[in-house]
DNA sequence: AAAGCTTTTGAAAACGTTTTCGTGTTGATA
DNA sequence: TATCAACACGAAAACGTTTTCAAAAGCTTT
């Protein structure tokens, strides 16, 4: 087992200086042709690579960009990944991926570890805790000592950074006039608890939608689950309170869970009950009857991202102007409603 | 903005020594309690941590540890590093994703990236094209300079190191056998092209379960599809050349796509036909009607795979001798087959 | 042969730590 | 008062690079 070559090693082996030999491998044409060629060869031979950490030591970059999402188990923030790794790599940057797990403190640890020295930039999507509290100190000092950070899908005005968010609340509007458009009269939704900021705007979009299309919004026909292992509970309540022909769930399970309740009910679907989730994920492509959804564009948003920090994490200096990119959502129908 | 700061700096501003600083900041003795109290609080108060990249150079460990894999967009493949992440961290690992997306190339550029000093050790499964080509040298390469590797799910007998494997064999052998006891009598098989090293495996244990239970096996049940994609047309021909009543896929989309293709033909399920799965993913659990299948337990492996990694990384004198962890199957029984 | 180039090389600092070893100071002991 | 520990601290090397600057060596030109 031959530990790594150095480049004290070659220059000691060659009988050269430690500068010759690195230069001799960058091609510097300080050195003469022999040098290098001389030098190149054993380095070669001997399959020498440069030590990662100590160029980062001493070039101040790592090349490295810290990913944080509250969950990988979830084909969202996946999808996201995958945009983020296919742009980070093309640059040249790794990815290192921390889990929040939805925990604050978690959240915290990860990005003091990260901060120091071990990336140029962040990435993150916050976790539920964190949007609960409101506390964002461990953003906000990150961004004081000058590191990158573009915060995606769950964002927080509170810090200034650059942002790719979903345009979440005119997604929901168009899936909520698009039940309208396609025969709807009464339309439930089924969202999160408000602190969620995207459920928040999802539901806003709905409202938006009944409003301006003279529909009136029935606080009956809204339900907001916590519980999301449980929500077949919830929505069973739903059902049984009252009567709608189409539904709009703010994600992917709640719309499949509906949308299983009401074949167990007996009701038809598209032709009783229309529903539309959120997010495009497997399970939509998959249910019976497909689902319609907005496609939320993950790979686009992670490769947007990975644009934008790494644009920031290169440029010579600093500039304090920051952007949100908004992703526009697209309608995917399916069998899950009725065809125009 | 105010940089981090660094022991020089603390040194100065106190006008002690650097290591009198360093000293003091982990508590050694050497130290007078005066000046570690002094230069703790001067520390705290401007908030300094130490440089990551620094004492990795200087310690030659980065406490961070290399995942690659073939597919981030893949249930089955976030499970596992749902459990890597949770083992590295609670052992103050960080983990690097890198993605192959199952080709051969970015596979050997990223380990070659990787292994330059940027972590302590790798975990990995391989990508497809890797299992086509049987081309292993980066693999050798990082196990010869020492560096541990872990190998999970598509392994290689080639090299040597610990490993982690599912018991595809007998899991598909389970899978089949509850079939049959739950009376089917030609059972349908829906893998992969041989060189997936797991679809080879579960196809093996298909085998011997029919063998074992006298019930031959008829190669016209067989279809090994290529085109996962397009896996919808190369199913309907099993059913219209064949019949039968049982069927085992050896994932959940492939179980699935057949499943619908019955439905949309007349079968009742599991009544007409039965089906199993590979793989507990989310579709599985969502799909109507719920679908049977074989869990892997992803995240014990990623945990197995961590723990074994770690202890690899951490013992003193290195140990040439590697373990092969085999995690066992269990079925997971829903309304996709008859009750016993 | 001295002066002035160009070409080629090497010494050393720097990045931010950790750690070994040496040294100066203090107070106690002989 | 000389000796010796014990204590408190600092200098310096080391990790593996990159880069600046100086110097040496080889030329050409007078």
């Amino acid at each position: 087992m031959r530990r790594r070559i150095t480049l004290k090693q070659i220059a000691k082996e060659l009988d050269v200086s430690i500068s010759t030999v690195s230069k001799a491998l960058r091609e510097s044409k300080e050195i003469s042709q022999d040098t290098r060629d001389k030098v190149q060869a054993f380095a070669k031979l001997y399959n020498y690579k440069p030590n990662n950490i100590a160029v980062s030591l001493k070039n101040k970059h790592t090349k490295n960009i810290g990913v944080i999402i509250p969950e990988i188990v979830h084909h969202f923030f996946t999808t996201v990944i995958s945009g983020i790794e296919k742009v980070a790599n093309s640059k040249g940057y790794n990815v290192i991926v921390c889990l929040s797990n939805e925990s604050f403190d978690k959240e915290v640890i990860n990005m003091e570890t990260l901060a120091n020295g071990s990336i140029d930039g962040f990435i993150m999507s916050i976790s539920k805790e964190t949007q609960k509290k409101k506390d964002f100190h461990h953003l906000r000092e990150v961004v004081n000592q000058g590191m990158p950070l573009v915060m995606f899908d769950r964002v927080s005005d509170e810090i200034y950074c650059d942002k790719v968010i979903v345009d979440d609340a005119r997604g929901a509007y168009q899936a909520v006039e698009h039940l309208i458009h396609t025969g709807c009269k009464r339309i439930a939704l089924i969202t999160t608890v408000d602190y969620v900021s995207v459920g928040k705007l999802r539901t806003l979009g709905y409202k938006n939608a009944l409003l301006d299309n003279e529909m009136g919004v029935d606080e009956d026909l809204i339900i907001k689950i916590e519980d999301i292992e449980n929500c077949d509970k919830e929505i069973e309540k739903l059902f049984d309170l009252d009567n709608f022909d189409g539904v709009f769930a703010v994600n992917e399970l709640f719309a499949l869970t509906a949308m299983k309740i009401a074949q167990e009910r007996g009701y038809r679907i598209p032709e009783d009950i229309s529903f539309i989730g959120f997010t495009d994920g497997i399970l939509s492509k998959h249910a019976s009857p497909t689902l319609t959804t907005l496609a939320q564009h993950g790979i686009e948003m992670g490769e947007i991202a990975a644009d934008m920090l790494i644009e920031k994490i290169e440029e010579e200096e600093e500039d304090e102007s920051f952007r949100t990119e908004i992703i526009r959502t697209s309608l995917i129908q399916r069998d899950s409603t009725r065809k125009i």
